[in-house]
RNA sequence: GCGACUGUAGCUCAGCGGUAGAGCCCUCGGUUGUGAUCCGAGUUGUCGCGGGUUCGAACCCCGUCAGUCGCCCCA
């Protein structure tokens, strides 16, 4: 009887993420933010499982391979082998394929959808690095051809996300945009043979030195009077309402321009110019973005924080030239940009900038001074339910519901006739004030506390 | 998967060989129907886990697990 309960101390699990009431309120306003501005560009929402068969999953290319979680039951009986290997997804874009390839039919073209879901990988967590994270897509998939005007939508629609989330007001944010082509086709006139080794080290070129890159690219066995001319090719950076001409001027300017190249710096330019109503430094052309994904082909796309770059990438993306390929007979293109949800919301909450103090979505605590006014306080709480999230407080010293209501951060506190005849009343805890209020008429100023 | 560092109360940490501590948080109280301030009282721990050295270990040694940060890769 008197026998110690054994306790199991319970411990976060690294890069799993959960948060308190209060975080998650906030979170869940970004969501709902995030979806509100990709419906409002007419996309629709789609969900998929969160897992897939590991064949669809793993066909993406070994390296990620090793990030993949399968799942299994801890007992599994020998039926079970007769079963198609599972493993939670790594990413929205795979399953993306596969639910366009099955549902090909059904679906109306220029297919433009979001997603908004968490996955899996299996890394080491580190600051913004996490196993288990939300990823924010948004894809437009078409037959045959794609028009380049929705690799212009992509940008612009993240850069209004980005620039009203709250807590994002000080927060500098630059959109990072180039087109694969042009490295591919630079690549090319510089006879180089391995171009995803290249990449990679292109890639790294904020990170690194200028020694570190050039002896990478030297390792990868590029030729050593190729490897300048390929890095101040890549250095080159536009951003301004002249962006687009200029990154074009740049590329052409090379003796060693060849068609794809051109072809490439077209795309940009069209990108760009579009956007050129952003503010100044929002975006830039960056010859340096390659992306480490092999299936991109055309416009890529990267989002950093300008005060910190290596923060990593919070945002991205580009073009496809063919997604489903391996699970249907059509040829189909698209475009599209993932918001790294978790990196972005844990960085702007470690730098408590989130607004938070609720804890509560209620507006309203409705209080009692005593058990016999119940009755009352819940007919209260349900006429100001159909205007307002209200609590029924479950009651005490009323004090002790006050502080409740302190405590959550719920703006109101509601105070039900205490006598027949006495009227309503209602108490602005910000403020203190305390009025009389008719339940069905009254109107709280909420603006800016939500 | 590799390397470096760190594990003490819910949180931030002090203690570094001799009875386990502080601040914050939390709970209760400061009369009858009103929070935030103030005052008073109180609870909270296998000192990550296992072994070793020692009269004695939170402290020293070994192992292990977990976490943090780099690398790889990526949102």
């Amino acid at each position: 009887m008197s026998e110690k309960k054994k306790i199991y101390k319970p411990s976060p699990i690294s890069g799993f993420p959960e948060w308190t009431p209060d975080v998650r309120l906030v979170e869940q306003q970004w969501l709902d933010h995030i979806r509100r501005v990709f419906e409002s560009y007419g996309y629709c929402n789609i969900e998929t499982p969160a897992i897939e068969a590991l064949d669809v999953i793993a066909a993406k290319g070994e390296d990620v391979d090793k990030e993949i979680y399968v799942l299994e039951r801890l007992q599994a009986d020998e039926n079970d082998k007769k079963e198609a290997r599972l493993a939670l997804h790594f990413d929205q874009t795979v399953p993306l394929a596969r639910y366009v390839a099955q549902h090909f039919n059904d679906l109306i073209f220029p297919f433009k959808r979001y997603q908004m879901q968490k996955v899996w990988r299996g890394e080491r967590p580190q600051a913004g690095r996490f196993r288990e994270f939300y990823q924010c897509d948004i894809d437009v998939i078409n037959v045959d051809h794609l028009p380049l005007h929705f690799d212009a939508e992509m940008p612009a629609i993240i850069w209004q996300i980005l620039s009203t989330l709250s807590g994002m007001k000080n927060e500098k944010i630059q959109l990072r945009i180039s087109n694969r082509k042009i490295l591919m086709g630079a690549m090319q006139a510089l006879e180089i043979k391995n171009p995803v080794e290249v990449m990679r080290w292109i890639d790294k070129a904020e990170k690194l030195s200028e020694k570190q890159i050039f002896d990478g690219l030297l390792s990868a066995n590029v030729e050593k009077n190729s490897i300048r001319p390929l890095l101040t090719f890549c250095e080159k950076k536009e951003t301004g309402p002249q962006a687009g001409l200029n990154i074009y001027n740049h590329i052409n300017s090379y003796s060693f321009c060849n068609d794809l190249m051109r072809e490439g710096a077209e795309e940009l330019m069209f990108v760009m110019d579009q956007l050129a109503l952003l503010p100044a430094n929002a975006a830039v052309a960056d010859l340096s973005i390659v992306r480490g994904l092999d299936y991109y082909t055309g416009t890529v796309y990267e989002t950093v924080f300008l005060d910190d770059p290596s923060y990593g990438s919070i945002c991205s993306g580009g073009r496809y030239d063919d997604l489903a390929g391996n699970y249907i007979n059509k040829h189909l293109p698209g475009v599209g940009i993932s918001i790294g949800f978790s990196r972005l919301f844990d960085r702007i909450r470690q730098k408590g900038q989130l607004p938070l103090g609720k804890h509560s979505p209620a507006d309203i605590l409705v209080v009692m001074p005593n058990e016999d006014m119940r009755g009352v306080a819940t007919e209260t709480a349900n006429i100001l339910r159909q205007r307002y999230n209200v609590e029924l407080s479950h009651g005490g010293k009323l004090k002790k519901q006050l502080a409740t209501a302190e405590k959550k951060g719920i703006p109101y506190i509601w105070f039900p006739p205490f006598e027949d005849g006495l009227p309503h009343e209602v108490k602005n805890l910000a403020t203190g004030e305390q009025t009389k209020a008719d339940p069905n008429t009254w109107e709280a100023s909420l603006r800016g506390t939500s």
